[in-house]
DNA sequence: ATGCACCTTGTAGCCACTACAAGGTCAAGC
DNA sequence: GCTTGACCTTGTAGTGGCTACAAGGTGCAT
């Protein structure tokens, strides 16, 4: 299989397997005699995992870990569990920090009567600090 | 007031400051006799208004914009609001992605029994796919 | 033979900083 | 007067995770 078919089937484009492979993080596969690289399905596979493992925004550092895990089949996934719970927590933070970020917007542009810049309370917003 | 104060004063670290000048974000003090850069209130004021747009999650660019909205008094602030209005709803969609990642997170690892990697069904859920 | 989609390599760019190196300046303390 | 240490200067390179582009080679249908 050349990398646009894989591409297609995997959903990661022909330069970011290009890009993974430069990295380490995927095999260089084999060539074909117009130097083409020629994939299997064991590749694809593991482009499908790096694939959702990005979707649910595990960090590359953090997909090589998995990665390796994954081939390491007697071994307790307790390590999968707590990686998977760390970023858990990362995503619950960062929504957390977006939702005061999505209050405090609202609230600014509702406040706002849409007259002139000088009495805008967006402007005024960003430019004085809320405390004394 | 030199570099260090204005950073302290604004919360954004000197190395930034430099930055600003740099890309054209944040026009250029005068100096002292040892060319050490020489800050007054408005360049401090400015940089709080950067500060308080970065920390809403305005993007540079946005920023320049607001920041030049700013200057013209009598212009009506729809512009204004309309970039808020925009960038409040990237706020909102960045939320619901988390939100999406967050549950199938939540929902991976509450399946995870904590055997073998062979068994776990975090590696399994990354691996295959959910449709058929 | 021609066109077009596909492939190859290498390099540079994106965003918004951040880190570091190598050196200059200034005030306080001894 | 000399040292210490905090502060400042410039320039360059690195971060993450790709993405875009240039310049050229390959494969297949018409």
């Amino acid at each position: 299989m050349r990398i646009g078919e894989v591409a297609r089937k995997t959903g990661v484009k022909a330069e970011t397997i290009r890009f993974y492979e430069r990295e380490g993080i995927l095999t260089a596969p084999p060539r074909t005699r117009s130097n083409y690289r020629d994939y299997g399905p064991d590749e694809a596979a593991t482009l499908t995992f790096i694939r959702r493992a990005r979707d649910l925004g595990f960090s590359m550092p953090d997909v090589r870990e998995l990665l390796e895990l994954s081939n390491e089949d007697d071994r307790s996934c307790a390590e999968v569990d707590s990686l998977a719970r760390a970023h858990l927590d990362q995503v619950e933070r960062k929504i957390a920090a977006l939702q005061v970020m999505r209050d405090e917007l609202s609230r600014m542009i509702a406040s706002c009567e849409q007259y002139t810049i000088s009495d805008c309370r967006i402007i005024d917003n960003l430019a004085a600090s809320h405390g004394p």
